[in-house]
DNA sequence: CCAAGTTAGTTTATGCCGTAAGGAGTTGCA
DNA sequence: TGCAACTCCTTACGGCATAAACTAACTTGG
């Protein structure tokens, strides 16, 4: 049973989000114990160190002392929670970058931050990006990121096209990367342990693999994988590469646009 | 608590996504009245119909006239069962794209074909990315795609992260609309109804938009917005374009990739 | 100063979920 | 004929979000 979200509801939660609550002097009944900020802070906390799967109402109220019922003094729902978690992270994101050595070098530096942000919060990417949650700091976020490619003389809709495109980019590849880091902690499984376990695997229950994926064999034997670093998981040092490889590769097509469009 | 998933675990979930079971003649016991693909069907026709979030043993069971345990007879757990319907669906992706035109054709209509599966499928990009499945339609995606892309002449090396660069973009382009088909299903809310209250509200909540978010104000007031055609929602229609602009970028860069190789 | 009203927080309960455990009935083979 | 293997069921457990009813703390109007 679905219950259709009134009018009401979504007052509160961009209330909430937007922190348009009057100062509230001297009122009826007990101190308030916690506060909103507190709540979003720990749950915050939660989600960084354990996971999304490892959050909930119980719990966050565990590590304030309180029942999980507590907390809907102070947050209508889980997801409204979730909504607050998201925004409070995106804070985090600096808002400002240095637009003197042109727009590909403040481009590169917005997206370096990003998608260092996604993976320090792996779970800011499993919020869901259906209806946007529409907090101040997303839009702080969207805001930056036109500022800078504005720079490049586009037009509106060719702008809106270009950070589309590059949001896509940043955050599928913080996702890899993100997953990688998650799921030790959720699973208790390394990825090497589980690549290894997975690799032995597909040859005894796929023995022709040359023959069914020739393309990926020769990729295998031209020796692609470069572990430079062993104490980098190896899905994090694919991930690091393509970031980097694929945001040029992004960037030569907006020049090439850029220049095309004659600006 | 979590259990660390063994090495039998492994086996028999690698077993069942690749079908590697014998033929199994004449066996004691009543005879099966299911079956591996009949639930994975099921499961998916749940997940295509009502979301993931309406995926439930329980669920399917029911629309199989059983109970939920019954599933476990043939299925070891949701999540194994989730596997199989992610690689179940993938087999619906051709797998021999012409390259008889050229590489930039291809892969046009890779992608295309590509960004229709996930928006036709919204769950499949809600199944985690961390772990890939490893299942047998995985990896023809993927071959067929670095098929395609080797017409390039790119190396190795160049080749990985152009591919990775291509499915984090169109993945990306497809969950803005895959979620704005969603969300209905799940909340009973349009998106029409949902941004008519939203940005009514927007403008309560933060009276002073414009300026604190000038590039945004000049975006809109710049009459992006072209909703050429009434009866698609606005946000799938700006997937649907910034998915077509954005990979015309995309192979732009790639194509100076290739000329700046020497290909 | 006290009763009324408001608020923070608790306990209890409902209805979901995945799935463990054990039992009932069915079938093929020794 | 009996046994082992098999499918499927019922029951139960511990988790989840959250509704409802309650207690206790606090402010304020009379």
């Amino acid at each position: 049973m679905v219950v259709f979200a009134g009018q009401g509801d979504a007052r509160r939660s961009m209330a909430l989000l937007w922190r348009t609550t009057r100062p509230e002097g001297g009122r009826p009944g007990p101190k308030p114990g916690l506060s909103v900020d507190l709540i979003v802070d720990t749950a915050v906390a939660i989600a960084d160190a354990e996971g999304m799967a490892a959050l909930s109402m119980r719990a966050v109220g565990e590590r304030l002392g309180r029942t999980a019922m507590a907390l809907y003094t102070y947050v209508p729902s889980k997801s409204e929670l979730v909504d607050l978690m998201y925004d409070r992270a995106l804070a985090e994101l600096s808002t400002r970058h240095d637009l003197t050595g042109g727009w590909r070098a403040a481009v590169t530096s917005w997206a370096q931050e990003t998608w260092e942000f996604y993976v320090r919060h792996p779970w800011v990417l499993q919020v869901s990006q259906a209806r946007p949650v529409l907090g101040p700091n997303e839009y702080v976020m969207i805001e930056e990121a036109l500022r800078i490619l504005r720079e490049t003389g586009l037009d509106a809709a060719a702008l809106r096209y270009v950070v589309g495109t590059l949001f896509y980019f940043v955050r599928g590849a913080a996702q890899t990367v993100a997953e990688s880091r998650r799921a030790p902690v959720e699973t208790g499984v390394s990825d090497e342990e589980w690549w290894y376990a997975r690799s032995a695997l597909l040859t005894e229950v796929a023995p022709d693999f040359a023959e069914r994926f020739p393309t990926m064999a020769w990729l295998a034997g031209e020796g692609a994988y470069d572990p430079r670093d062993e104490t980098v998981p190896y899905m994090e040092q694919e991930g690091r590469d393509t970031f980097a490889a694929g945001l040029a590769i992004l960037l030569d097509g907006i020049e090439a646009k850029v220049s095309g469009s004659g600006a």
